[in-house]
DNA sequence: CTGTTAGCGCTTTCAG
DNA sequence: CTGAAAGCGCTAACAG
């Protein structure tokens, strides 16, 4: 059937060690014999059974990306730059294969692939986005991430903020109840997870800021989803920004919504209703601004002649979008890289396991001083 | 160190093929039992090693699916409707490992991708995205299929012509030479690749006569990178539609460039160069279309006043330029879907193994009378 | 319904 | 430098 180890090694005239050892290459092994079963390998067209060297080796070239939504260009764009960073990119032969996997933003679908991934005994696994709030979740993450380490792999947060540590067992209010007899206490905690953030909170006050210097005091916000810590933050940074100047932060203001035309377009429409007489408005990312755009312009409302709009992220439409977006800049590809690199141990990890992203204020042309 | 299938047996008492049972359920297991082994199970926090379930079961739970972006929407689309078909939708507890793998438009991660889903026994494939019309490729590319689906993988392909059958070994032309000791002759040919494909050429073609009956006669071509099956099949259908209502096809209307933003850019200064007179100019894809909008508008012409211009796939932003673009819907969900429960064997693939999906030419904004 | 018995294909000491 | 042997953790016949 299936060509094995075995048949190279007959092939070559050699025992199974050595056609394992020339195909690690972890270990000296003569020229010629190397090339006789290189040859063997060639003319089988032998390939490696992936489960058989996992177990055997208890370690496997799996590497996982966990994304909320490959169908986003920011998710698309961070896991394009995690990825090629994880593939053994020629360098040593170590072929990584490197996979995203959608979670859709449900945080169950991200328990599932953690646990997965961990069945896989998977290198290293790194979590992108916006990490959901619920106490629960965090908790249960938490765990899974802990028992990640534990087998001993690297675990790297991208985009989303560190892990609260020290969650042991017997925690209560938790749904799940896992009893007692556990492992040893301590001990085997394996590499501990690693964090690359952004500066949500710094971008959103900037760009909160930049709006209210150009004049605007009835800013509307749009923010994410509740209970995300990504929007939990740019929303503190965009009330921090209103505070300092001292402008009140009326409730009607600000309205929820998911991270997608739909949502802007439909919570333009609300904060309208809240108030006619809004100057600017603050999207949660670049695509919500676009949905507020369009909802502004079916109103008659000019942009930014009647009210200036935001965005954040600075994904590569904002910049062909009509007017082109003032919006906050987030190092995506550098994000990416670096967590991948982190995750791969190809850089050193900063003392505190945290790196800190900062974000840039990019003024174009849809924010203006306010008309009236 | 880390609970195994044995630990979990003993302390519920039972032997490892009992909790096996239990934990596959493909096997009549008492009640009782099934409580007592479960509870364990959550005890000891076992999580399954997946390489060992996958060494003695010879499959695993892992399926691929190949994008050459994961950062352009079009792909990210894709990916994310036949991943969702694919990941075992609570439906069957066959708790699936989709996982989506970045090629980044290179045959050879292309090439690479699949020996490693082949090592890792992957369980399906989906292949989405243009094809590389490279012989050396093309038949490089068809010899690992074979393999694959010698091994029992379901490959799929999606958005990509079908592959040519029938490519034995002992090829000439080809830069590897693997010799003669293979296996067995004929027999075990596994599950043969099935294809969900886009009207391409139709979609082109309907396009440019959307602009030929509007009055254009000197339309402008934006093509995709050479050597890529969408690119050719775009092309042929354009072309289709100058032949068929007797337009000359001017060679130096036509540019090709990548399928981004950039290229788009490029193109219509080149094409601008070549003919200040364009009236029109059909684009590889929205992506592109953009880029030609901008260029056009740096020209100081209007959309469509000016000039039109048309794009294609109708990815998301397509509604939310300005002007809107006229474009040519392609079912990407429904393809994606349909594509990964292919894979997955929960629809019955046609006798030909090839689904034809159909495009739909949407007008909007962007294209109009020629001026002049 | 449940336990026993063999491996799956590879890596890895441990001796040559 | 190379071979022999002992599993890695799980599944899959077979017997009970």
């Amino acid at each position: 059937m299936t060509v094995t180890l075995a048949d190279v090694a007959a092939r070559a005239g050699v025992s199974a060690a050595t056609v394992s050892r020339v195909l690690n290459s972890n270990y000296p092994v003569a020229e010629a014999t190397r090339d006789r079963v290189l040859r063997a390998v060639a003319e089988l067209e032998y390939v490696a059974n992936g489960p058989a060297s996992a177990l055997a080796a208890a370690t496997s070239d799996l590497v996982g990306i966990l994304v909320n939504d490959v169908a986003d260009p920011f998710f698309g764009i961070l896991a394009s730059a995690v990825q090629s960073e994880m593939s053994g990119d020629s360098t040593s032969g170590g072929e990584k294969l490197a996979v995203v996997c959608n979670t859709g933003g449900s945080p169950e679908r991200e328990l599932t692939y953690l646990t997965l991934l961990h069945r896989q005994r998977a290198g290293a696994v790194v979590l992108t986005g916006g990490a959901t709030e619920d106490p629960a979740h965090t908790a249960a993450l938490a765990a899974r991430v802990a028992r990640l380490s534990a087998a001993g792999t690297q675990v790297v947060l991208c985009g989303r903020p560190p892990l609260a540590v020290g969650v042991p067992t017997g925690d209560g209010g938790s749904a799940e109840g896992p009893a007692g007899a556990s492992s040893a206490s301590g001990a085997d905690t394996g590499p501990a997870p690693l964090t690359v953030a952004f500066d949500n909170r710094g971008g959103a006050r900037s760009l909160t800021e930049h709006l209210v210097a150009l004049g605007h005091r009835r800013i509307g916000c749009v923010a994410g989803p509740e209970g995300l810590t990504t929007t939990r933050h740019r929303l503190e940074g965009h009330r921090a920004a209103l505070a300092a100047h001292g402008i009140e932060d009326v409730p009607g203001r600000t309205v929820h919504g998911a991270y997608d035309r739909a949502s802007g377009y439909a919570a333009a429409h609300e904060l309208l209703r809240q108030d006619e007489d809004l100057t600017a408005v603050v999207a949660a990312n670049d695509t919500v601004a676009l949905g507020v755009c369009a909802a502004l312009r079916e109103h008659g409302l000019r942009v930014p002649e009647d009210v200036s709009v935001a965005g954040f992220d600075d994904l590569p439409f904002s910049t062909d979008a009509v007017p082109a977006l003032t919006t906050v800049r987030l190092p995506l590809t550098e994000a990416g890289a670096r967590a991948g690199r982190l995750a791969m141990g190809r850089e050193p990890a900063p003392a505190d396991g945290v790196v800190l992203l900062s974000s840039e204020l990019v003024i174009r042309k849809s924010t203006a001083p306010p008309y009236s």
